[in-house]
RNA sequence: GCGGGCGCUGAGCACUGGGGAGCUCAGCAGGCUGUAAACCUGCCGCCUCGCGCUGUGGUGGUUCGACUCCACCCGUCCGCA
């Protein structure tokens, strides 16, 4: 996928930046971890510093200082995030800032000046994402109907020739509404098509269903698909087996934040008792800064003294596994050998809770032989 | 020696003349998927896990009823001598 910041190699995974900052890092460890491309957020940035400000301050890229791809969503997951502070309208959304509670409103020309005003690489349409259990069928017709308006009108409202522009294909796990939505989305010129509406409370096997809906028509697109939200390793070895190119997902940043460690074998929480002890690293041979040089002890010590250190090392460790994994993906795929990589992974699924990320626990898997995923 | 404060839980602390295992921290686990998340939830006296048992320093007293009020003692802290 190329940009005017750089090409991407799909699939590949985005690290979440909210506030112009992947959270704990900067944006030399980002390199580090292998990030190529990062998302950041509409609504956020407009409240917070004000994307007029960023403007003035040479665009989103200068300011953070990054100088690779970035993605901008459109605010439209906070129509989800932030239910209680919203409400929708055919025209947009009428948010009360979750910062200091004024009144904000969001329509799908304000979402896409925005992102113009912040200068990403990839701007996302406006859309109202639906939950895929806590809604009716009517509600997620009605929902994915009203992004198919919003979507034209943001194809309308852009007017940078340098910045793409994604539409986002809607529809809840019904699939004659997928199709719709997917016919509908993929039939207006957008330069990339995002999956929306998944990465919620569905399960593995549904959310599979509703990409085996979306992927077979668009068989022939060369547009890149983005399914948005997805973060779990397992997770993203299903969908990337379905057909996806892109993904991002808070998952790997936040759950290290609070402690858990991705590994081959499994996830460690790093506040567990058992860890103070524990001279090994974190995952033996992790390229990563925190495996290179620090022990379990070490890690543990610093998240029971909530010392900020802990934040970065686990979040750098995170994303440099989810990276590699995603690399580990791409070889597989570039050698043929990637339905190999799937069955291997799938084979390692806990048995306990099959919709989980097929990390285990390794305190239950110390006898199991391990299929060893490793990237880099 | 005199005066005063405080005594239950790993620590700190609250409330209370009638039903007390209440809060914070620490501790022990679990959760987290287009970030209101360095967050949230559960457990945290004992057991046989049931709305079970025990528990407010000690001894007396007042009261229908005392963790609560009174007296003395013990411990501890502060002030004065």
């Amino acid at each position: 996928m190329e940009t005017p910041h750089g090409v991407v190699e799909t699939p590949q995974f985005m690290p979440v930046g909210t506030n112009a900052t992947v959270k704990a890092l900067d944006p030399e460890d980002l390199r580090e971890v292998g990030a190529t491309i990062i998302l950041s957020n509409t609504y956020h940035l407009a409240l917070r510093p004000g994307h007029e400000r960023i403007a003035r301050l040479g665009g989103l890229h200068r300011f953070m200082a990054w100088d690779r791809p970035i993605l901008t969503d459109s605010g439209g997951f906070q129509v989800v995030s932030l239910g209680d502070l919203r409400e929708i309208d055919d025209d947009g959304v009428t948010f009360r800032s979750h910062l200091d509670g004024s009144v904000q409103r969001f329509t799908p020309e304000h979402a896409i000046g925005v992102q113009e005003a912040l200068g990403s690489d990839i701007a996302v349409c406006l859309d109202q994402p639906v939950p895929p259990h806590a809604s009716t069928r009517a509600a997620v017709a009605d929902a994915t109907a009203r992004t198919h308006r919003w979507a034209e009108r943001c194809l309308e409202a852009h007017r940078r020739p340098d910045q793409a522009l994604f539409g986002i294909i809607q529809g809840g796990l019904e699939p004659d509404l997928r199709a719709a939505s997917t016919a509908a989305i993929a039939g207006l010129p957008f330069d990339g098509l995002c999956i929306g509406g998944l990465a919620g409370d569905e399960t593995a096997a549904q959310r599979r269903a509703a990409l085996d809906v979306v992927v077979p028509l668009l068989a022939d697109d060369p547009r890149p698909r983005y399914l948005m939200g997805l973060g779990s390793p397992m997770d993203l070895l299903d969908a990337v087996d379905a057909g996806v190119d892109l993904f991002d997902s808070v998952l790997p940043a936040r759950v290290a934040r609070n402690g858990t460690l991705w590994v081959p074998e499994g996830k460690l929480n790093l506040r567990n008792a058992r860890f103070l002890d524990d001279p090994s690293p974190v995952q033996e041979g992790c390229r990563c800064r925190l495996c290179r040089t620090f022990s379990r002890a070490y890690l543990a010590h610093l998240f029971r003294a909530n010392e900020l250190l802990a934040y970065r090392l686990a979040t750098c460790h995170n994303l440099t596994f989810t990276l590699d994994f995603m690399a580990t993906a791409r070889s597989a795929i570039a050698a043929g050998t990637f339905p190999q990589l799937v069955r291997e992974q799938r084979a390692r699924r806990t048995p306990i809770d099959p919709a989980n990320d097929g990390l285990r626990d390794i305190r239950a898997d110390t006898d199991v032989p391990q299929a060893g995923v490793k990237g880099g």
